[in-house]
DNA sequence: ACATAGAATTTCGTATACCAGATACGCAGC
DNA sequence: GCTGCGTATCTGGTATACGAAATTCTATGT
């Protein structure tokens, strides 16, 4: 019997003030549902420092990070705004999503369990019970939920992080109309067909199926998201920023 | 026909010392082939500061941009660390890889023009004519270009940004035997086949091959890829750092 | 009223100062 | 010589100060 081992996380690994705000203000920008409303909104760095109770420094480094992220764009002395993506940015990264995800399927025939296939199937139930109709977004956080799982059964660390940030822009057609094209019912049936497809452990299968299924969504936004286009008005300002951080202001 | 435009860019943007500093250091990691030599390797912010000529405000927020992309590993209070991937993290890298590219390689069937298909070819002949003894590295430059062209003939801005990430890590793999299971001669034909399929406009078969080759190359890696965890002993601190930067030390 | 020039202000980019955690070093005790 | 402890030093995280570009405001002349 191996020596008993005393094994202590660190304490407080990632809690810096840079992350803290970093994770705050991805979480705001996401709520904020830019897609719902038109013109620009612009971040304070400064207004932004008094709100969450740190200084300009952690802010802009929490801000470098989300450019990356593409959730925002530093116009050097302008001013820093919440990017909305177009339509065809959109269906691009549905495409780079159909393609992990479909890799990510492919692997999961081989490699989950008959457990991890069972909490599909609870997923996929989960949501099937849901009246259609209360749930006006097709891309409901549910549904990101049931592709989330099966990347996760891909055991592949990458595939997750990658998608998770693909999936972040999502919000943007999460008004797209379920209804258009008998969607919900078509996107219900090739859910239970990937997941049969993995029971019978049929990697082939299974990885053509996620890519169809998700490459059928980005047709669907071609022929149906104009709309991404269309909002580009006026400047908002402020007010927004604010109403987005309306609970919880002090950060610690 | 259409009144004539006046389009100027802005002329630096872009040019702040952060993005500045962002490519240099990228540049100097990727340059000094950590994995040719065991023991960490640590980066000082004051020592950069002093080398290249500005504050350590731009330096920490291009050391954040470079964390994100994991080049660089950020210990608060303890040091920034050049990263060297583990073998298990490339192989998933390369599989990420191996789902973009072959995404990508469907689309190109489609949206390639003729031309672009030729400099497929010449590109394909251009390293086909280079002796394959004095090329020890297995994903050589030339090598990375060629997938690099393809990924670009789809069209799709996406799967080239989020391959060119990985792709910086592949010099982890350079070293690696291209004798080896007869790998040169067997990607050489491999490339050619893809070449072929996106000629006849095979989208299903060019997509299949692209992603069997770079699939070939992951497993590839889990047989002769233990070297990458083995390295992992000392400090070494300093020097290193400042040979990187042995051309060129003032930023402007 | 309107257009315009110029000043005041705003805002991000950068430099600098300070802080606290972590490490390294040296001294004391054995 | 080795161990343990306390202090000095180092290092990254954060706050603050300053600068320059862009915008906005304002006063002025028509």
């Amino acid at each position: 019997m191996p020596p008993p081992e005393l094994s202590v996380q660190p304490l407080d690994a990632g809690a810096t003030f840079r992350n803290q705000v970093y994770r705050r203000l991805k979480q705001a920008i996401i709520q904020m549902d830019i897609y719902d409303h038109p013109g620009d909104v612009r971040l304070d760095e400064r207004q932004l420092s008094g709100l969450l109770g740190v200084s300009r420094t952690p802010i802009r480094e929490a801000l470098t990070l989300l450019e990356q992220e593409g959730l925002v764009r530093l116009e050097p002395r302008r001013g820093i705004f919440v990017v909305r993506k177009t339509k065809a940015e959109i269906i691009e990264m549905i495409i780079a999503w159909a393609a992990l995800e479909s890799m990510a399927t492919r692997l999961a025939a081989e490699r989950a369990t008959a457990e991890d296939i069972g909490t599909l199937w609870d997923i996929f139930r989960s949501f099937e019970e849901q009246a259609p109709s209360d749930n006006i977004q097709e891309y409901s956080d549910a549904n990101i939920e049931f592709h989330k799982a099966i990347i996760r059964l891909s055991r592949a660390r990458i595939l997750e992080t990658l998608t998770d940030n693909l999936f972040i822009h999502m919000r943007a057609i999460r008004k797209l109309s379920i209804r258009q094209d008998n969607r919900a019912e078509q996107s219900m049936h090739e859910h239970r067909d990937i997941i049969r497809a993995l029971e019978r452990r049929d990697g082939e299968l299974a990885e053509r199926l996620a890519r169809e299924h998700t490459l059928g969504l980005a047709a669907h936004v071609e022929r149906h998201g104009d709309f991404l286009d269309w909002l580009r008005l006026a400047d908002v300002r402020g007010a927004d920023v604010k109403a987005a951080f309306k609970d919880g202001l002090p950060l610690m």
